[in-house]
DNA sequence: TATGAATGAGCATTCATTCAT
DNA sequence: GATGAATGAATGCTCATTCAT
């Protein structure tokens, strides 16, 4: 009941929270977060009971999910951070993240929802974090408008998880979409005076 | 027969289809395509019956309304052509559109969500053809970048609404969201050759 | 207002009663009770107000289409009673009797409902008497079982109606159910020995 | 791992099955097909969610209860078989038949309603064999007519269902009924040359 | 008086969450 | 801990009846 009894069936829990996380991430991509939590138990081979020990609500586990995605793609960011080039570090990172959360329903819908990210977001504010830097960065070489934010980075994704959930071609989409507003952030883009 | 002695009952009836759809739109862009058709009754003041006489299904209702809000931005369109300058009339277009539509909820989770737009959507087939021509036209002048089509536009304006069911002052980014893009729309934009 | 003013309308209002039974009659024939009051008045081409107006509610006019048809047989069976062969003037009232409600579902439907028919019904009594004095007469002629009663009728017309719903060939069943319950009713029949 | 331990689980569930069903027969019985499923669960002391999860909709839970009935008077039957008099082990059946379904309101209207019984219904099958054979071997033995099919049966029961659900003393009418038809079926009923 | 639009109680079914085993 | 049966509030939709025009 202490340390030395708990390990072993933590590791058991581990296990389950894993499969189950797996599961989710599955059935939340494929059917949106209108997926009922019986499903996912189902396709993880547990209990629903045991989705509830892991994750007090569909809402918590939908919040994981999505820390998660926002997790990997800061830790790729992360390493970008050492290239030389920041533009191309920052290129990089929203083709990464791009490319890892087209064609997940549930994030897509997340992220374009009017309650944005349920709780805090560890995942997302280290992504955050370091793509301000890497705009720091680009700015500082007079490669980046300077009017751009770190907030505008939500909005540009948003149209990328939006077309990727679409019936081919349009999911393929996206690629040029990115293309667009990465060449709508350069330095030379603002400098059109015709905008409002 | 027709005419003078139809009208009076239609009036009735015309108003209340009026009554039903505005306080659509207004319990849909508040809380988005989950609001309960019979909060929609309750605000329009009428039976659940009555909304269910004029529409015959909620999907038909949100159909109906996503129809209208394309329609009144595709008619806006539609006279922004006669514009001497396609490019101007191409930035008011989605300005507009923008403006219009920034703040629904409902419809801003329609045009993210996987299927896309229920039933054939007369409005968006006329907005699709106006911005179409408007887009020709900018590239016929050399301002537009060659690659882009009139697909890409959906993309764009999603994160308009994304942002704008966000809390104030996220809420205001989508305008900064939306030169960004229509910079990086211009031809200039596209002759960086750094990008992909 | 009064007889010279409302003579007319009357007319007016008598036909479209009659409207209103004949289609009623079609509706509830065709898909029983469970037809809608709006069916009909489409069917007669009138309002459901009017509907309304000359039937109070929907009972009251399944209440008056099963009168009617019991008036229709009763009057039947009232022209047979003058035969000499009373048991001749009992089969043909009731095999007239099932050809008029065959494939009639709301008939059945009511006929082997628990309410059994709402309100007094002047159409199934006189036919009940009709067909009491022809069972008395043909008792007395010994030809038909003594134990047979009145009340006998209604269980072996059920049968009737329940077969004629359903697909051909089964719909056709009802005509030897007629002949075997009519045997059954035969004075002979009762002679056996080996029943209950 | 299989009997031992699945048991348990099940036997929870399973009496909760046969709590339900015993519930919806008392319903459906009692206040007929039109009896709501909220009812049923009231009657059972469980929540609609446990009758929904025991059976899929309102019409499967019909379409057991059907069956359950028939399948008891089929077992029954399987067992009259083994009489000697074919006569009296197809009297007995129907007799058994009549008693058992005597004043459930839902199997009546189910039974004389147009769609006869929805999906397949083994019970029904099984007792259509069984009398099949029964009146196969009355014929053999020249004591029923031949022209009786078991198609007629139905037809027969249906006037016992009508009546049954009748206030008293109608609902007693069902046995002279039943006596009637069973009289109309014996091979000597049928040499009377005088009906149609 | 006829019309048909409006009403709203009623009902089958779903699904996040709990809890007995 | 794990299981999955049980729960019941929530929700889209129907249809007999009313009533303003």
């Amino acid at each position: 009941m202490t340390e030395l009894v708990d390990k072993p069936l933590r590791a058991d829990a581990r296990r389950n929270r894993e499969k189950i996380l797996k599961a989710a991430r599955a059935v939340f991509a494929e059917e949106g977060v209108d997926a009922q939590v019986d499903d996912v138990a189902r396709r993880a081979d547990v209990g629903v009971g045991t989705v509830y020990r892991h994750f007090p609500t569909k809402e918590a586990l939908l919040a994981a999910l999505t820390d998660q995605q926002f997790a990997v793609v800061a830790a790729h960011a992360r390493t970008l951070l050492e290239l030389d080039d920041p533009w191309e570090a920052f290129r990089q990172t929203l083709w990464f993240g791009a490319e890892q959360t087209a064609g997940d329903r549930a994030f897509n819908e997340i992220m374009s929802a009017a309650q944005p990210i349920p709780r805090s977001c560890p995942g997302k504010e280290d992504l955050t974090l370091t793509i301000g830097e890497m705009m720091r960065r680009c700015k500082e070489q007079g490669r980046m408008r300077p009017d751009a934010t770190v907030d505008d980075i939500p909005l540009m994704m948003c149209g990328i998880g939006s077309a990727s959930n679409m019936p081919h071609p349009v999911s393929e989409a996206w690629r040029r979409h990115l293309q667009i507003v990465l060449d709508g952030l350069r330095a030379e883009a603002a400098s059109a005076p015709l905008h409002t």
